[in-house]
DNA sequence: GCCATGTTTGACAAAATTGTTAAACAAAGG
DNA sequence: CCTTTGTTTAACAATTTTGTCAAACATGGC
């Protein structure tokens, strides 16, 4: 088949995330990704020459979709409260897809490379985060939020809704009886952020 | 030298830990620890049989002292809040020294034979999370704490002491402009929970 | 029908790593 | 002094993985 360009190597890149952040192996061989795809290893290397490109690819692109995302949730005209309720909920949505990303990304701690390239300079973003700040500033000063470095709220807020998810096997071992309690437990944890995070 | 049996052992116990925990250096082959124990690679093995038996055996051994820690800094007659505000510094204590152990944990989250170790089935264990929990009953009972499951509240306590560090990079990328700002924010970053937890 | 592109097959070199073994060496302790 | 224990040296087999290559095959589009 000849029409298949951009389709297989999509099709390879698909597999690939799925291999890596929804079952978790991190450690999955060319051949192995190439036997989930269905096709031949070679066919990796032809598209995109070596693993290490492949995976910062996939990485690459999962990371500008989700960052995506956040910015719109995070610019609508609803309530703060409100806004960091959706917030949270496309966060767990992600975290649903990809429950291994955000384990894989403390793996790679040392590999600069690679947050290089998730360094995002955008005046954008820097705006977004700036009016994000601004609002919650005003949540302060009514009250509703307990008063604190808004840099100090972000990392609560994504550590909270992030960490459980991360630390699922340390968790589950550490202070659940079972895998139910801990799914329980995880539906009902956004409640329990905002409760946190608003008074 | 003859007499060095323990000694040696210890040794590389602890340059190993090093390695892998204060370091970071996950994929360290067998070679570069011996390297940086100052030993024959061979000696490794004489002593662990094998790389893996050596990490698990740093690993359970590191987790021993911290879960001990831990316990006797929640069994005190302090304050509920004093003794978060201890639990905190434990925490950070261990991650100042060995600011990697989390990230490993959560890059081996398909290591289920490492869980399968952590495991604790302590009476002991459940017993103090018993206790600590009924304290912090009482806190909510008394509106001091926000109302909500105290598995939920233990979550939030730990996620939002870990996460930062396990994810130092990716937040000092993001939302960081230098890691000078990065170190500041953590300095700051007790007080900050504290007010989160409390009101 | 032919060509370009995508794809498979099979094979290969090179490197990295692990665990093992045999032999020698060092030194403490009896 | 001799034995035991710890330690090094050197070499080795086995395995795994990566990246590359050449050749053949398939097929859609021209």
């Amino acid at each position: 088949m000849a029409g298949k360009d951009k389709g297989t190597e999509n099709h390879i890149k698909e597999t690939a995330k799925a291999v890596f952040f929804k079952e978790g192996r991190f450690n999955a061989t060319t051949q192995e990704i190439a036997d989930a795809a269905g096709v031949n290893r070679t066919l990796l290397h032809y598209y995109f020459r070596s693993r290490e490109i492949l995976l910062e690819k996939v990485l690459l692109e999962g990371q500008e979709v989700f960052r995506k995302k956040m910015n719109e949730h995070a610019l609508t005209g609803l309530s703060f409260k409100e806004k960091i309720s959706q917030l949270i909920d496309v966060w767990m949505d992600r975290v649903k897809e990809f429950p291994y990303l955000d384990s894989y990304l403390a793996s790679q701690i040392h590999n600069t490379n690679l947050w290089e390239n998730l360094k995002m300079n955008d005046k954008e973003q820097r705006k977004n985060i700036a009016d994000f700040f601004a609002e919650l500033q005003e949540e302060m000063a009514a009250g509703r939020v307990a008063k604190m470095e808004p840099m100090q709220f972000l990392l609560n807020f994504i550590s909270m809704v992030s960490y459980p998810v991360i630390m699922r096997p340390l968790m589950e071992n550490s202070f659940f009886n079972s895998k139910k309690a801990y799914v329980q437990a995880m539906s009902e944890r956004k409640e329990a952020i905002l409760s946190t995070l608003f008074r």
